[in-house]
DNA sequence: CAAGTTATCAATTTATCTATTGAATACCAA
DNA sequence: TTGGTATTCAATAGATAAATTGATAACTTG
């Protein structure tokens, strides 16, 4: 076999990886993935396709190394395979979003009106003053596998009847999945609604995580 | 427009850019570009492909905004658009490799026999106390286009008939395009046929730049 | 402006991918 | 063992993508 043909299987070898980011019903389930693992059922529902469907594009997934599948009792839990997968998501989400308008555009058709924000370092020297309340917009479960450390669960769903239990003297900083999440844009809205000065985080969960563990992320987990 | 179509809609927008890793062909233009930009026809010629095969790749990965075209004269040069993009190509490359063994095993068949490595910490310790010497084995133009400070270019093509030139009493790093390309391995094996002490190091020159500017890889160049 | 090179376009064939449907399987609990 | 739930399989139709071919357009040089 030639040299040349080698390299030609190499790159069919990686481009087994690469087809998995062609299809955005697979992108949205790595999405889901990436906050928590979870069964089909699960995703079937969160993604808003038929279970069948779902089911087969976890196995593309899982065929092309990205996602780990567990029995679980009646029903099998999916999870994303590692941090160098996780990353790869991460980085083709902010390579997007940065070199295509469209992107660009849908990102702000879907969050609404752009909130005021706060970047990671202001959010990090103002928990160590205390003069800020951080809280978790995500569903429970999400918080429940992993959450920014201090901050605490309300999801967007229960914050308009659990207002009380936020200081009214200091003020609210929301975050949720990540900059294309809209559950932190909302919240800051619903909070600024009801008087108080909120801010949502420039960035979610996994983003935090990944940069507190400042690891090659090129390389395995 | 409810709001979960506005959300497909922005998973539609982040797989154009996901689609473009979908085809082998492409993977082998982007590696290509990610050490130095390149008219169509050099790409043609270098991945083994029809002219116009190339361009049609081409147009798709600029339609994904992930290349950047300049007119020279009669010819059209392509360019990786920023260092994101070069990014998340490593990412999929050490993702694919770490998680498929498909990729493992077409790596292993493509390189041939490994060779002893180096690392990035240990070649630096070792080059500034002098005791080694570090050759870029790429071709020229790559050299050119950019490359680690203090090496020296010799070209694998040239290697033969240029081993006077190296130095004898002291050992000899090789590097080349990356840890998919085969020119390190060669080199190491032919310096070593030739009675020299060799390794080659374990990384290319664009992990080696991005390395080298610690900046957040998620976002834009 | 004519000739030659480089790149793109247009049309076609072939192959691959996606979603849907209905059936089949694996597991749990009674 | 039986019934119920969760997941996967198999088959199909519809949609997309890839490589090839030959023609066209853009530019440079003589």
């Amino acid at each position: 076999m030639s040299s040349h043909q080698k390299k030609t299987f190499l790159f069919e070898a990686i481009a087994l990886m690469g087809k998995a980011f062609a299809s955005p019903r697979r992108l949205e389930l790595i999405d889901l993935l990436a906050q928590a693992p979870r069964t089909v059922d699960e995703l079937a529902r969160e993604s808003d396709q038929s279970t069948a469907n779902t089911s087969q594009h976890l196995q593309a997934l899982h065929g092309a190394g990205m996602v780990t599948r567990t029995r679980e009792g009646t029903s099998v839990r999916y999870a994303l395979t590692g941090d160098d997968v996780l990353s790869l998501w991460l980085a083709l989400r902010n390579a997007s979003v940065a070199r295509l308008a469209e992107v660009e555009r849908a990102a702000r058709d879907y969050l609404g009106q752009d909130v005021e924000v706060i970047g990671r370092d202001e959010l990090i020297a103002r928990l160590r003053t205390g003069d800020v309340v951080l809280v978790d917009v995500r569903p429970g479960k999400e918080y429940t596998a992993g959450h920014i450390e201090g901050a605490r669960s309300i999801p967007l769903e229960e914050l308009q009847e659990r207002l009380a239990e936020l200081p009214s003297d200091c003020e609210v900083v929301a975050y949720c999945r990540g900059p294309f999440c809209a559950y932190a844009h909302e919240a800051v809205r619903r909070l600024k609604a009801s008087g108080r000065s909120a801010r949502r985080l420039d960035e979610g969960w996994p983003d935090w995580r990944l940069a507190d563990t400042p690891t090659n992320h090129h390389r395995a987990a």
